[in-house]
DNA sequence: CATGAATGAGAATTCATTCAT
DNA sequence: TATGAATGAATTCTCATTCAT
């Protein structure tokens, strides 16, 4: 772990290095020569691993996404074995909202939303890897919790869509355009994530069957 | 009208080309020489004009954001004195949703999003006129549905962001990752409308508990 | 006098402002453009009266240089004449400082010494109409005033460039290097008008010989 | 010395390209691709020794100003202890008026002059390390030829000017404005000198008294 | 006659990329 | 392997000057 070859190292500099540069300044915005300072690597070094600023580019942002991870598989495997549904969605959606409202996620999004007529790939991959794959799960498990009875999703797509946007739209949506500035604290971030649960659960729910 | 001064006449030929330039590839990516050849220009006429590339960007920006208007209070005051709620809420969704979904306007949204570390004025303006106006529209009929008792918003601005976002987010976030081939047809856009206040009616509506 | 002309009132309009700005910032560095917008002219308006840049130049400079004037040949007769040499010349010196050091002749001797590469007939010009004309007029003056036996200057040409450099060199070489700040103030300048009589009385006097 | 790394000599090659050309057309008027040009080196390298064209300036000036030296103060504590006074005042004289009228020193002051509006410090810099500089020596060495009873300086500081200036004045001032074809000769350079020491000695000397 | 536009070049500065060393 | 230099084009912006209207 500390004794990782020399080149590995560096790579993991000029990665981070344009990392922060490309999330702030966007893609023409940020310079190979700032790169290279940044990293403290002379220039050819970075073109030595990354044959281009495109191929560099896609290699940051595709990094960036992976390292944002989104283990909602799982999660929503739990979630559709619960036996309190109401407090694991609470729990559940809480979870979601903190990790996607990261400062660095909101900054890799609005990059990838800014550079998406220069690199579509991007936009898809990133789409697929969160909301994309964050819905598909929830559908797996609405269709789950319909079967036995807990939930009434006859479309558990469009429920798995709701239930996400519910929680997350809000304040996604306003960070996305007001700044990092604008994103909420835990707190606050909490209280959204109930309310779209509470809605949620009045559209979706068998309680209020009762 | 037809008879405008020449100078006006070349003034919007100058925001044309640049709206268009700057909305696909950003503002960066756009060269002042590209705009001029594009309006048929000298430069020294769109630097006459808009003494900077910062301000002919924010000026194309803003005039972009007002065409695109939203005459959204006229329709939520309506939406207030409601008979038919339901049938109501579906056409101000259908409405709201297809407008939003302009090709156009996404690809402004992408645009300011993308800028928005660089022209934080320009995000703020954009979510005032858009998402802001919107929520806070819905939020007073809401309101006054409540009172009416046609509706059960406990926290109509909380309400008002789930209608807002059951409609909307799903398409939209789509289309900002995906790009303008993902944009839905116009009955799918209405698919996504209905399903929309289907939930928010079964979430927030007083039919629901006869 | 009041009526002079519009056509003469714009020319001098012109002048006016070009005079101010290329005093400032010098011949490259002012534009056409922020003449004709200092005289509120249109920049046609400044082609019909000058057909050049360089012409305009050459005109300032010139009108600059005369309206500096430099009455001193009637002073250097007055000044062969005189009865008590000693005063005259004090006076003298005292007058001619003072109008040399005027903040605008200072930025013209500036300007015109910065520009002596680009138009050496300027150089010329302010030479032989600025101390060579002054050194001219003394030479004369302190011939006939050792004729009269009041003074003693075998070499009338060489002993007037030193009573004129004695009284004006220094605070003239300091002003030109160390800006308009760096101007004495009518009593400093006194001072060096009569330091510099007394020691050129001291080197060419005969009072010294009694 | 032959030896000196790559980088030491473009960075010299770049500054004698620079001077020459800065000299001769001022700072406006010449460019950094010329000097890029002259220098024999890509535009690049120009500014990867001096970010900017005013700091490019700067070091010019500031080089040919130390490289045009003013070893005076060794020469005026010589002066101090003069045994022959007359004779070391003319060799000093020639001396001194012989350095500063060089050709690249007359550009170089003309050059700050122009300038002197743009770049105050360089203004400041040329006088205090040139006249100033002088000045100061002599009025020292003036002082104390005065204690040994060698001259009579009062006011040692407004001596030292006087002297200064009877010796160059004459010639600076038209060199200045009449171009480097108004430079004198070495011979006539010397008349200059011993002129001016001439009258310093009849307005200054003790010999006078006898 | 005077304004707005056009021209065409040239300014400073920066860029991505490649070649020497 | 990595540094400095080179390249060659592109960027924003300004200039002097000239047509049209």
């Amino acid at each position: 772990m500390a004794d990782e070859p020399r080149s590995v190292r560096k790579r993991n500099e000029i990665l981070d290095a344009a990392t922060s540069l490309f999330l702030v300044h966007g893609y023409l915005g940020t310079s190979m020569d700032e790169i290279a300072a940044l990293a403290r690597v002379s220039k050819q070094t970075v073109y030595k691993h990354f044959s281009d600023k495109e191929r560099l580019f896609e290699a940051i942002v595709a990094a960036a996404v992976d390292a944002a991870g989104n283990p909602v598989l799982e999660k929503t495997e739990a979630l559709a074995e619960s036996d309190d549904l109401a407090a694991d969605l609470r729990a559940f959606a809480r979870g979601q909202l903190g990790r996607v409202m990261q400062p660095r996620l909101m900054q890799l999004r609005r990059l990838v939303i800014g550079e998406a007529n220069r690199f579509p790939e991007l936009g898809r991959g990133f789409y697929e890897r969160g909301a994309g794959r964050s819905i598909a799960g929830l559908a797996a498990a609405f269709e789950r919790l319909t079967a036995r009875g807990l939930l009434r999703a006859h479309d558990p797509e469009l429920a798995a869509a709701h239930f996400n946007w519910l929680v997350m739209a809000a304040p996604v949506n306003r960070a996305m355009l007001l700044g990092d500035e604008a994103i909420p604290t835990a707190a606050e971030l909490d209280r959204y994530a109930d309310g779209g649960v509470e809605a949620f659960l009045a559209a979706y729910g068998v309680t209020a069957a009762l």
